[in-house]
DNA sequence: CAGAATCCGATTTGATACTG
DNA sequence: CAGTATCAAATCGGATTCTG
């Protein structure tokens, strides 16, 4: 077994078995570090991020369609979860660098995969879209 | 490079370059794929058929904290992106049993490993929010 | 430049009740 | 059982203004 996803096994036997007390649980508390992980611009900031550290401003701009205040409101997230340093230099004008930590890294590898696939995929995407159009209650069951 | 990740250098040549009409694009018609995949509940959704084949009621008792609304609208969703394949048999009373499509296995697992990743890591995520509580301001830079 | 603060409309979300 | 309809609450998200 090649790959890299030690919890694999375990999380489809408790899946199957429906006794998981984990993300499926509504109390657990990784459910707030999944949906900071999987946000609207998280996903993109930490996958930019894997490029390398980067300025507010550069994100703000590389991120397309983010404001500012979302940004920001991200990035704190973020920094709060461990996921990203912040450096703030005390210089005129402020300067303030974000990059990864090294969980940061390990979050946006998985989630650039995932990225990744998407971009990789969209035409079959698309295509599979196309075909459900057609295909409008073609088929029953009984 | 044993990975699996085919648009990787892609992704990582054209964030660096900042040239990319991707995902980082605001109106790439994938951000909204993304955002189905990514939404709250669509995750849990997906791994949970990635252990195999489920009626709704079963999805909803699953899937700890699910309205039937959300459940339904995710559901329809990820029908719509031919993520999530819909058979409903015509009984009484009805009965609907909800599976992935290949695409959305592809997708799902992609997940799965963020998932994993996530209960596999939180004590270490923990750890990394509560040494952040403790420096609280104490390295500089200029 | 990097943000904090404020305002406010748009969207999302979730109980609850109802239906085939 | 598997939804849909409805309404109120909560959150999101962005434009704007202000600051060090």
């Amino acid at each position: 077994m090649p790959t890299d996803t030690p919890g694999a096994s375990l999380r489809a036997a408790l899946a199957e078995q429906n006794q998981g007390a984990h993300l499926m649980a509504a109390a657990c508390p990784s459910r707030a570090v999944l949906s900071h992980l999987t946000s609207r611009w998280a996903v993109l900031v930490l996958v930019l991020l894997l490029g390398g550290t980067r300025r507010f401003s550069a994100l703000r701009r590389e991120v397309g369609g983010v404001s500012e205040k979302m940004l920001a409101q991200t990035l704190d997230a973020l920094c709060s979860d461990g996921f990203v340093l912040r450096q703030a230099y005390l210089v005129i004008p402020p300067k303030v660098e974000y990059s990864l930590t090294p969980l940061g890294r390990e979050a946006a590898e998985r989630l650039a995969v995932l990225v990744d696939w998407i971009e990789d995929n969209y035409p079959r995407i698309e295509q599979a879209r196309a075909d459900l159009a057609r295909s409008v209650s073609t088929e029953q069951a009984a």
